[in-house]
DNA sequence: CTCCACCTTCCACCACAGGGGAAGGTCAAA
DNA sequence: TTTGACCTTCCCCTGTGGTGGAAGGTGGAG
């Protein structure tokens, strides 16, 4: 299987399907006579794996690694459970984070609101932030 | 006032300062017989401004509109004002986004702490994602 | 024979907000 | 006079996930 049919196949760009080779996501595949790259069946699966993984929000560098593990002949289970349980927290950070942020910028918000037109001073450039 | 008491003043870097300018958010400051650059004093009035723009979660190309509104003579008050309230629509789609992300992730998590440890088959490398 | 679709490698680019460091100029103090 | 702390411009690097294009090889159809 070509590299054209393979992007087709799982819905991704040629370029793309390099790019995970390049990043150490996917083996370095055969090659036919003239050098093209040529797909075994199972590929489809580790890119769909792929996807289903970013969709899960995890990044490359952590689906290269649980990958590792796969192709080291481990079942990767617990390796994909930590890197859950880890991505459940950052996730829990970053919501925290810009739920701070939502209620600082409503503030300022609110202020622009209800403040007359004669609010900024050239001084402070604007006194809404 | 050199780059270095200037960056000193508002606890920035000198690279910071020269960053700005380079983006336009700084006016290309006077220089002294030398060649430094000789900033006068509501520049750092102007730095502080970016920084309250950025605690308020502002990007650097939202800070230099309202910084260009304010260069052309209006008072950028409505213009802050609208473009706090884009922030606002944008944390509330992030917040949301984040958090369907984290059910997903959550819903992932909760399966890989139930099954058993016979939970990957190659084919797919790992049934939790 | 030529066209067209496909493949190859390699290099550069996007946003984002700077940081690192080289190579060289300036100025005051010791 | 020399050292050290400044300053200048310049280009490359970070991390993330790719995209775009150039230059060239391959293979089947008309």
């Amino acid at each position: 299987m070509r590299i054209g049919e393979a992007a087709a196949a799982v819905g991704m760009t040629t370029k793309t399907i390099r790019f995970y080779e390049d990043r150490g996501l996917l083996p370095p595949p055969e090659r036919s006579a003239n050098g093209y790259r040529d797909y075994a069946q199972d590929t489809l699966s580790r890119l769909e794996f792929i996807r289903r993984s970013q969709i899960a929000g995890l990044t490359l560098a952590q689906i290269q690694g649980i990958l590792r593990v796969r192709d080291n002949g481990v079942t990767p289970c617990s390796h994909v459970r930590d890197v859950l349980g880890k991505q459940l927290v950052d996730l829990d950070r970053q919501i925290a984070e810009l739920t701070a942020l939502r209620a600082t910028v409503a503030e300022h918000y609110a202020t622009a609101e209800a403040a007359d037109p004669e609010c900024c001073d050239a001084e402070q450039i604007c006194s809404y932030v």
